[in-house]
Parts: structure tokens; C-alpha cells; sequence
DNA sequence: GCTGACTGTTGATATAGTCAACTAACTAGT
DNA sequence: ACTAGTTAGTTGACTATATCAACAGTCAGC
């Protein structure tokens, strides 16, 4: 897809903002009589435990002349210690000594102390969090997917604004809705907040890398039989798509209506969202009837699902 | 304020992944037969148009001499001419010569198509607003505030939301108040929405350097006569306070309710938020009684303000 | 006119980056 | 078991970059 020459801009104004940031943390670095890149191998080293040449080397797109005459240097001052050979004998194991570790933990102290300091230190709270949120968000953005822990927790305050303004905006870009799905959401959501605790109700965040991957929440149905519960707003992040999320949501969501003395489960979803029908088929629902019908902005086939209990 | 260490650490780890994008990108670079430093003077001078040897080499933060020697060399090929001297003759202005012009486009279309396919191209639309966004937040967080224009706009999808978020969060971590506050102001903006278009209504968002600093909106009073209107929701996001936005909002709320044909403008708000109630003031509003209570898990001291028109 | 500060140049030196050649050790295929 | 090809690490040669210090020319303010 055609990139926006807006995007490309601030992309690069932020790519030349933070090589200025990063130069400016670093610079602390300086003042102690390593080089930035014999600090570099010392931290690498620190970090790994031990490791051979060629594996930091290439970590930290070095040469490996380069790496072998910094190591010797390393040696030298007695920060580096060569472990004895292991199986291959071509690589040669590497390790800090007490001395280089004292060095590692002073490094790691001055490169808190930079990042506080220089970067957290000025903000007030919410600065603070919504920095680490927006650093947070472009690492998981940029790097490749890892396999980090999924959560579900109920939710935190803000995260129901949140939810809305994901959600509209989502649909917004996904199915081209208009601003009548956010307002239908944001009363949907204040409905939810608004219901006593009894009969039970449940919402559940899906949580990875610290950032928020899909919803979901039940509410005892209000057009129907007591017993009933009703499954709302279920959304997966596009970012979190093919983990399972959705579907650890609605079970959730199922077992918690089973445990709560619910007798069926309704839900309400357009055939457009396909792969939360696929979902729902696969927790056990079963179409009960189609209504076509027209809402934010588009056509749309609503569909009435049910899961008896 | 002591820095959580959890915060140091996520902010660490971005400083290091992040710098392992910058040298992705400018790797691109390296394949010129320029180097990195060169092309940076090269972009400097290009963006300037003109300028003398300290004043890049200061931007740059590269020692005088170094600069000097790498001026000479870019004189050498022919991109880099010197002017005649002005005024000062202690210094040389530089400029680039249309061979140095072309190579400083050329570097830039290699920049853009590094930060388009590098970064962009691979993420879906919400995934290119996201990224965009976070960075935007993280310059404006850690730059100097600069003196952007400040611009008063309708909300756009999904911006109710972010409103819900940005209040839900901001009043608990500043007043301390619990989720009830959220659930208010959740079930108060869906109000809104639900509103008809008639008597007016209206909401703006204060927008500064891309992101929402701040909001209000007026809808018609229900508990009232006919004729007023209700200011409600006004708030300014810490990181733009002191500019006077808070009061620019409700210059114009108070505009469109004078031309609206509005005759009153009435007011809820808690004695613990001072400066919107300076704000108030300043704006004509005068306090009409005071009423405890206790509301979002703490004691308050409601406040009803009102302004005839 | 004197002082102190600033601009740009040059020399000296150390480190960093790059390329290529080389040895020793290993792997896989026959 | 032999060979070809690969990998780890070292070394030499060379260039670019970084850093510090000294220096001349110029300027502003007193």
C-alpha cells in the first residue's frame, strides 16, 4: 500500500529527533576511559553471561578484526577473561572478570541513571506513562511478534475510553463505519459500567507486552428470558490477530457465563467480521437469524447468535 | 519524583532496539560512496540553504576541525561552494552547488524510501497511525515545547473515546478519583452523542502539533429552562498547560452559545480543580452555591457556576 | 588600543572502520 | 579417509573519524 509522505516525514523528523536523544545519553558514557563500543562488548558480555567473539561481533555488526583487537585490549586491562576451549576449538569462549563485571554493574548504573535523569526525571506521572506506552507501542509495532505471556484481567481505569476509541477507530478504518458506531459503543460501554453487579457481569482485557490485544465483556441480556447472558464487543487488536486471542476471550467469557448460573449466551455481530463468526462457531454458537440492516454509514447483515449452556 | 525502575528498563530497552533501527536505515546509506558524516552536512546545508561551518558542525555536534577537513573535501568535489564573505569575515558561508542540491535530493529519496519500506510499508493503515503517533508523542514529550499553532476543530472517529481515556486517567492519577469518575463521564459523552442537532450542540478539540491537548463541549441544559446551555468536560492535558488553552476553549464555547441563541451558560465542577475555575472567572462565570459530596472515591466540593449572556 | 571571545585551520595522535590474506578447526559429501 | 567448502579468529595495511591543542585572523565592547 501507497505510504502517506506525511508518515515518511514524521518518521524521519523522529528518526533524526531520537539519534540526538540517544547521542545525548550517550555522551555520559564518554567520561569513563572505555570507548563506547568497548562498553558496548562489556555490556553484551555482562548481559549474555558468556559468549564467543563472532556471536557479539555479530550482535553488534562489528568486524571481527575490529572485535578481536578490542577483546585484546580487553584482556589486557584485565576485564576480559578467555574461558578454556570448549568442544570447537576455532571459537574461543568469553567471559568478564569480578573486575569487568564491577564494570558492567557501573555501566548499567550510569545508563539508569541517563535514561532517569535525563529522560523520566522531567516528566510528571502521566508523562511518564504515556511515554513508556508510546516506546512500548513502537517496539511491538516494529520488531518481530515474540511470545510473551497473554493475560486476561479485568479492566484498569481509562482503559474503557480506551476500548472505545480503539474500537472506533478500528471499524472506522476496517469497515469504513462512521462516527454512529462510537456512539452507539460509548453507550453500549456506559451500560455496561452502569449495570448492577447482580446478575453478574464480566469484562475481560487481553494483555500482551503490556499493551492492550482484545476485549470482550458479558452482561445479563436485557430483551430476553432471565438466565440469559449477552456477549459484547468482542474485538482483537489487528496487531495481536492470529494468537488465539479472540477465542481465549470468549471462552472466558463462556466459562464465566457457565460459573455465573447463566443459562444461555446471546450476541449480536455483522457477517462482515469473519473471523469472530469463525469464533463463535468454534465456541459452539449457532446462527439463530439474520436481519439486514443499515448503520454507520454502511449495509449490513446483523447476526443473532446463540450458545445454550 | 523517584523514576520506577520498570520505567527505566522499558525505557532502556527502546533506547537500544531503536538504535538498531536508525543503523538499518542508515545502512542504506553507507552504499553511497559518501560517508555518514558527510551526508549529514550535506542534508544539513541542503535544509538550510545556506550556512556557516560552526553553526552545522554545532547542530551536528562535530569538533570544528573535523569540520573543517570534511568542508575542504566536499569543496574539493564540487558539492559544496563557498560564498563570499559576509559582514563577518571570520566566517565562511557555505552553500551547496547543484551538483551538492542534486545529491541532497537524492539522499533524501533514499531516506524517505528507507523509512517507507523499512518501517511503514509493512503495517496496515492503524498500524501507520499508531506509529506515527507514538512518536509524535514521544518528541513532544522530550523536545522543548515549540510554538505550534493551536487549532480548534470538531472531534474526529474515535476521538470521544480517547476523550473518555484521557479524563478517566487524568483525574485519577492527578484528584485520585476511582472508575466511577469514568463511568460518569462515559454515560456524559454518549449523552452528548445522543443528543439531537437541536437546540445546538457543539464540541471542540484543542489541537496542538498533531495531538489533542485539550476539550469542552456545550449541549442544552436538561435540568433548566430553555435557553441555557451546559459547559461540560473542559479539560487541557498536563503536557500543554500554561498556554492558555483551557481558555480559548471556553472563548468559543462561549461564542457558539451567544450566537447559538443561548441566553445562560451553567457549570458543574469541583472547588479542587483551581485552574479551570480560574478560567471560569476569567471568562464572566460567577458562582451560583456550593454543594458537598462525596463522588469517584473521594470528598468534593461541587461547585455551580453560571454566565448570562 | 586592549582584552576576551569566536571562526576556521592545521598538526598530532588514537581509535574506529574496512578489506584482504592467512591459519586452524570444523562439516558434509563422496 | 579424503576433499572442498565453511567458520572463528588473527594480523597487516590503509583510511576515516574523533579528540585535543595550538594558532592566526577577526570582531565586539570597554
Amino acid at each position: 500500500m501507497a505510504v502517506n509522505p506525511a508518515d515518511i516525514a514524521q518518521v524521519r523528523a523522529f528518526n533524526r529527533f531520537y539519534t540526538r536523544i540517544i547521542g545525548l545519553l550517550d555522551e555520559g558514557m564518554h567520561k569513563s576511559p572505555h570507548s563506547l563500543s568497548e562498553a558496548r562488548v562489556i555490556y553484551e558480555l555482562g548481559k549474555r553471561g558468556h559468549a564467543t567473539s563472532s556471536t557479539i561481533a555479530e550482535e553488534l555488526d562489528m568486524d571481527r578484526g575490529q572485535m578481536s583487537r578490542l577483546v585484546l585490549r580487553l584482556v589486557d586491562q584485565g576485564i576480559v577473561a578467555v574461558l578454556p576451549r570448549s568442544r570447537d576449538r576455532r571459537s574461543t569462549p568469553l567471559a568478564l572478570t569480578s573486575e569487568g563485571d564491577a564494570l558492567f554493574r557501573h555501566f548499567n548504573e550510569m545508563s539508569d541513571a541517563a535514561a532517569a535523569n535525563g529522560l523520566l526525571e522531567p516528566l510528571d506521572e502521566l508523562g511518564r506513562r504515556d511515554l513508556v506506552d508510546a516506546m512500548r507501542r513502537i517496539e511491538s509495532l516494529l520488531a518481530e511478534p515474540g511470545d510473551e505471556p497473554l493475560i486476561l484481567r479485568p479492566h484498569r481505569i481509562g482503559e474503557i475510553g480506551w476500548l472505545i476509541h480503539r474500537q472506533g477507530l478500528l471499524y472506522h478504518l476496517e469497515q469504513g463505519w462512521n462516527g454512529e458506531f462510537e456512539t452507539l459503543i460509548t453507550r453500549i460501554y456506559a451500560e455496561y459500567e452502569a449495570a448492577p453487579a447482580n446478575p453478574p457481569k464480566g469484562l475481560w482485557i487481553a494483555e500482551q507486552d503490556g499493551q492492550v490485544a482484545g476485549s470482550v465483556f458479558i452482561i445479563p441480556a436485557t430483551e430476553d428470558a432471565a438466565g440469559t447472558a449477552q456477549l459484547r464487543m468482542l474485538y482483537t487488536e489487528p496487531a495481536f490477530r492470529g494468537r488465539g486471542i479472540g477465542k481465549r476471550l470468549v471462552e472466558e467469557a463462556v466459562r464465566f457465563s457457565r460459573v455465573s448460573g447463566y443459562k444461555r449466551i446471546i450476541l449480536w455481530t455483522q457477517d462482515c467480521l469473519v473471523s469472530a463468526r469463525r469464533i463463535y462457531q468454534g465456541a459452539g454458537f449457532a446462527l439463530v437469524r439474520e436481519d439486514k440492516h443499515h448503520s454507520f454509514g454502511a449495509d449490513l447483515n446483523g447476526q443473532y447468535w446463540a450458545l445454550e449452556l
